[in-house]
DNA sequence: GTCTTAAATGCAAATAGTTTGCATTTGCAT
DNA sequence: ATGCAAATGCAAACTATTTGCATTTAAGAC
């Protein structure tokens, strides 16, 4: 296992303990960088670590999630997918047709949250904005019918 | 059954027959203007309808969603939400404490969606737009601690 | 009005994604 | 090494929603 151990440091420092499973899931995150389903991340585990179980990676993601080590949204109503919270806000460009991923870096909503506070009397401390389209190689496929 | 038979020029236009249940639910989302849970809008229904039955609810709203009757959608991970479908272009605001839905008639995305297909290659034919804080009354609530 | 037929509905069961209970294992401080 | 709370494996349970099937119903033709 030779990723194992290596988010000692980065688990203790938020508060958790360093266990073979949860540095499996961090070093699978790392390295697939686009929103993933639970089930998809087990599929990968498991390739490492026949022994893990799905309730455990549910359960090592929900714990992720709350010490903000992870982020956990659903694209439309697909499954609920998960990503290492992100280092620069960012948001998602989706192909509706291969689902694609693409990560949007600008966000433009600052404005406009500044415009509904004051028409709303509201406090705006999040959103959530995701585009959605065709990809090019979706774009030819549909094109040709 | 007073409304039974309001909405039917409406359902034949979108090549649908109509029911009382059909009826019914149009009706209650006439009503209640936001976005509301397929259980809520059955225990509403019973009220005036006892032998509705739930999987009828769900069905009668996928069928609607399908003929662009009403639309579909969720917050956060918050279970399938149903309106009609909006007259104008619309987003949501929701208070976080009380779940409180504001709908916002104004979109920002227009031109970050051009500057986005010109720099991805995609063609955006959807978005998802939510802001997410808290209402007048519950930050006063917060605040109090 | 009657008849016909495809769609809609009621009811109960099934599904799928996720969560929970409980016994066992494990990380980590001492 | 010991102790203890947290984490995990396994199987069952939960919840929102969907599906199968028998029955009912809307609507068109006559």
């Amino acid at each position: 296992m030779d990723d194992c151990g290596n988010y000692k440091n980065y688990l203790n420092e938020h508060g958790m303990k360093s266990t073979k499973q949860r540095n499996l899931l961090l070093s699978i995150l790392a390295k697939i960088q686009t929103p993933q389903t639970a089930e998809k991340l087990y599929l990968q585990a498991i390739k490492s670590d026949s022994s893990i179980n799905l309730s455990t990676v549910y359960r090592v993601l929900e714990k992720f999630t709350e010490k903000n080590i992870t982020i956990r949204t659903s694209f439309l109503d697909d499954k609920s997918v998960y990503s290492l919270y992100p280092k620069t806000h960012q948001h998602q460009l989706i192909c509706m047709r291969c689902k694609k991923i693409v990560l949007l870096e600008h966000c433009p909503l600052e404005d406009f949250e500044k415009s509904v506070e004051e028409s709303t009397h509201f406090s705006v401390v999040n959103h959530r904005l995701e585009l959605y389209g065709y990809c090019r190689q979706c774009q030819k496929i549909i094109a040709m019918g």
